[in-house]
DNA sequence: AGAGCACAATTGTGATCACAAATTAGATCG
DNA sequence: CGATCTAATTTGTGATCACAATTGTGCTCT
């Protein structure tokens, strides 16, 4: 487990909330791969709090399903079997297409610059082959286009999906290497502009298929580690 | 906050699941209202636990946001308001026919007459005017059904947004007295047996549908409280 | 050399306590 | 009589500790 867990953590906030963003980014961000065990004390150690933060910080994760705890109380970073990496893959593709469409009326220039900006840096480093970059730019256009829709209850229910795929995700990528993969964002940014609804939803519904498609390519090769 | 906290527990459980649990079936069959408020201690002392587990589980149900914490620390019921509604009434309508789709192929008679049990249960509940009876019926038809799906991470996404609405809910046929329902389950069960996918999912969209129906009508009564 | 076993270290669980912030209650003043 | 300020109480937070179960390790015996 290595160290650099808090990257820029308001002081102020309570111990189990910082503890909760830090193991939450780092997730996010594929700075764990399934399989992965952590220790209360190891966290707690990490960030400088006791155990009490570190637990419900843990268990908040768990609740989510990012995290898993056994029977027997040993915490992991889930690995998901193809059955279930369906399941969350189809959950996205019926969750997101509507949160992009109730985001559509809300849209203004600046969030399509913003996303736009996004989608450059992902271009970026995608030619550089950083996954890591790629990873967390493809989690900001998405989350910044979700949050334009106000629409809490939903956001939660897709990154909760978000926080059990990422691990995987990171994995998939690595992989692959980031190659010849279609931009589905561009298509989504110009029925933004365009105020097309069918358009928006269907490009979230191919960019979440491929995805899926990329999972399903790597996810048998996966097994045998 | 009455007693009779705990039904039917096992003791060998840990102490943060029992109290997760109590509380989970609490606010499923509607035994807190919207902006009912909670407190670590009398939470602790009802399953006589210490405050320690007492917060886990209550942190837990906050991640589920069956619970809501407030900045200042406060545990409390939330109160969704009509946009909410609307947003968990959406997810139900998205996922619940996916997973009632994936329990069909693994329907067997069993399944069907357990099913029925729960609609006649239902009815019976309904005619003798029993709104947590109700509830409890419409519930187990549910989760029977979708328990029947094998698919743990949809069906977690769901039980999140039945969490939500579950208060609400109480709220609602409390006020109209179950009167006058369509019962849809008998449609589902009857697509169920023929083995029609699309019939079962509109009936699935159909009781929904009702219930955001219900809520609609009730919601603007509800802000006045 | 490999399987079985006992001992030691690790780890999650839960109780207790001190503390600070917030809420409530009561008294006082206008 | 009502508003407001103050004090007492309530309440969540987080640290520490003891304990039991699990895990890991090294040794022994075959």
């Amino acid at each position: 487990m290595p160290a650099a867990l808090q990257p820029k953590i308001d002081e102020t906030l309570p111990a189990h909330e910082r503890v909760y963003r830090a193991l939450r980014a780092r997730i996010l961000s594929g700075g764990m791969a399934p399989g992965d065990s952590l220790t209360l004390r190891g966290v707690a150690e990490a960030l400088d709090v006791s155990m009490t933060p570190a637990r419900e910080a843990v268990r908040r994760l768990a609740a989510e399903r990012a995290l898993e705890m056994t029977p027997s109380g040993r915490i992991l970073v889930p690995t998901p079997g193809p059955a279930q990496l369906d399941e969350l893959f189809r959950a996205r593709a019926l969750l997101e297409p509507e949160l992009a469409i109730r985001a559509l009326p809300k849209t203004d220039s600046r969030l399509i610059d913003a996303l736009r900006h996004c989608d450059d840096a992902l271009g970026r480093h995608v030619a550089a082959g950083d996954v890591a970059g790629y990873v967390r730019a493809n989690n900001a256009f998405h989350t910044t286009l979700y949050a334009r829709a106000g629409a809490p209850a939903l956001m939660a229910l897709v990154e909760s999906v978000w926080l059990q795929t990422a691990p995987v995700m990171r994995r998939v990528y690595g992989r692959l290497g980031t190659q010849a993969l279609t931009d589905y964002h561009e298509a989504a940014l110009e029925a933004l502009a365009a105020r097309n609804a069918e358009a928006l939803a269907q490009a979230i519904r191919d960019d979440v298929g491929q995805g899926a498609a990329l999972v399903a390519q790597v996810s048998l090769d996966l097994v045998d580690l």
